[in-house]
DNA sequence: GTCATTGTACTCGGATAAGCGGTGTCCGAGTACCTGGGG
DNA sequence: CCCCAGGTACTCGGACACCGCTTATCCGAGTACAATGAC
């Protein structure tokens, strides 16, 4: 079970793009060699991101990608899902259909004590995913080290 | 990012083993009969059980696998990490290491306020994992369904 | 000088391949039981 | 009748194919800008 690399692409990129707010829209090419990760793949992440509002995007010259809201606005989880889908990590096949008492018109996700168990868990790790906003990491990393959003600014303003 | 369905397998199949619990030995075949799932590859993720101490095995005729301790002290985390491993959904890449800033021979892991978010978050759902055991899941089970220990019982007698 | 038109370069967007982990299957190592014969 | 040896059937255990999703790449649609020429 492991989430897809995209996610820590996707928030790392909404930070820098929150850093490097001018107006106008940074392209995925230049977002992809901050971190020299490949640019083709990261526009794809950044797809999904526009494709869920958290972004915008447009084509042509001068375009690229710009946030869609503050960060305060932009929960972790509004990242993980729009790059992993909304599916849920444990998936009730719900086997007990298929056993001695199965019913092939119960909804065993709603009464199998494990899926439930195991959703409920998994709704916590959710929660606390709503309740982080990227505005949070923001003040969070601008508190531990001042200088980045300067420096960051700089590197784009350089390259 | 989806959860491996032998975990599902795994959690049903400890408690069946419970409600049938005669000092005997039962087999993957006979437990993957009961919900129609592949013996075979049940038999695989009930060896992961077995390696991780959670069930016994025992080769050749009567042979089969038993609980390995009470379900009291069997939690919903030891049968996941028990089948999906010990690692992480969410792994920091580090990808700040190849940005402007990055130094070799930090561990941005530890400094990342991305990667300690979001392994903050995870946590939590892990605590919840291994807050629940199976008894707990065994005992609402027979609170709601009070036949099912005894038509378990008699589906295996009879089988 | 101003405006319209054409051409060009640049960006996202989705369609298209490669790599890898989960899924599924198979056969071998080892063990308990059964069978047959001897004491 | 009891004991022992050999054979047999059964189980887990790990090695071996298959498949779908993540990863990665490429080219086309569309747009803004620049250049060019007409008025």
């Amino acid at each position: 079970m492991r989430m897809s690399e995209g996610v820590e692409w996707a928030l790392h990129s909404c930070l820098n793009l929150s850093w490097i707010e001018t107006g106008e829209a940074m392209t995925a090419a230049r977002l992809a060699a901050f971190y020299d990760l490949p640019a083709a793949y990261l526009n794809k992440q950044l797809q999904a991101l526009a494709r869920a509002g958290i972004l915008a995007s447009t084509p042509g010259p001068r375009g690229g990608f710009r946030l869609a809201r503050p960060l305060d606005r932009i929960t972790l989880m509004d990242v993980v899902t729009a790059i992993e889908g909304a599916e849920e990590a444990f998936r009730c096949e719900q086997i007990l259909r298929a056993g001695p008492g199965g019913g092939p018109h119960v909804d065993y996700r709603e009464s199998c004590v494990i899926s439930q168990t195991m959703r409920r868990a998994e709704l916590t790790w959710r929660r606390e995913l709503a309740g982080q906003t990227l505005a949070d990491i923001r003040d969070t990393v601008e508190s531990r080290f001042p200088g980045t959003p300067d420096s960051t600014r700089a590197w784009f303003a350089r390259t």
